[in-house]
DNA sequence: ACTTTGTCCGACTAATTTGATCGGAGACCT
DNA sequence: AGGTCTCCGATCAAATTAGTCGGACAAAGT
């Protein structure tokens, strides 16, 4: 219940991905492609891919054509939020229709709806939050261990 | 996105239904049944009842068989969480599978999810949000029309 | 300047989850 | 004791999601 799609968390491991690898190699601004993050994480490439497409066209990431193209970041990893990235990937979020004022959603029950307002609150509380978080706090908050050796990013105990 | 099933509607409203008769006819503690909430919401009758036997199932309200039987809250209105009607319609609740600590979630990019740690975070949140809801809250915090021509409850102020 | 390679991009198919339904078992009233 | 009304478990259909395939585009290398 409420699980976020894997759409939604391969949408977050590449940006976190992407932010890190800027981060790191801020001065040298490598582009990532989509091959190199699948691999990584293990998850299809394709699928992948069209994630990232999602986030290029709902302008979070940037795309670049062509052999050595890729992702990069839009912009600054703080300026990203959880509810941005979901959003982009999933459509609108709400844990109702009854709330994005779209016609297609008539809900015969509306007239009786005892839950509405209720329900309201708390969807607001949990876009607040997910819009309070960014990127940036994935990254920070994670333990991102201070040695990288390779490429790895070795991961999170605890 | 993060939009909760038909079935966890459903229950909500029942179980706000279901509280708001007991505490207007608090003397007579009203049972009620299934079909009196589905006509009331014009929900299909047999997919609500298979929701509220999932909440008797896990003791959130009290099943009563025979005719002029049905069900009535197991316990206060504001002893019942949201967070524990949702999971006991929908299963554990989480926003992903690695944190409900089952065998069957390996997730092949456990070793080098990043993104883990911080979205427990988040989940935790809205799961502390969830839980700090109750039913009660449902009925005091609606607005809950002050005119409503036919049947009903309305009911309760604060 | 052309070919070749590697990338992003959109449409299609398969699988899982969710929504809804049907028949049976148990309990109360007459 | 019979009938009727209720809850209950298993089954089926629809919708959403996960994953796949081929084409279009751009930049290197020759």
């Amino acid at each position: 219940m409420l699980k976020l799609s894997k759409k939604a968390d391969y949408g977050l491991m590449a940006l976190q991905y992407i932010a890190s690898v800027q981060f790191d190699d801020v001065a040298r601004a490598r582009i990532v492609n989509t091959k190199e993050i699948a691999e990584e994480y293990h998850i299809p490439v394709e699928l992948l891919a069209k994630v990232l497409q999602a986030l290029a066209k709902h302008g979070l990431v940037e795309s670049q054509n062509g052999p050595k193209g890729g992702y990069l970041l839009a912009r600054n990893a703080g300026a990203i939020t959880i509810a941005q990235v979901l959003e982009a990937i999933e459509g609108p979020l709400g844990i109702a229709d009854c709330y994005h004022d779209k016609e297609e959603s008539v809900c015969v029950q509306r007239e009786h709806c005892n839950i509405r307002t209720p329900l309201r609150k708390v969807q607001d509380s949990i876009y607040q939050l997910l819009n309070s978080m960014t990127v940036e706090d994935m990254m920070g908050g994670t333990p991102l261990i201070t040695i990288q050796p390779t490429t790895t990013a070795e991961g999170v105990e605890r």
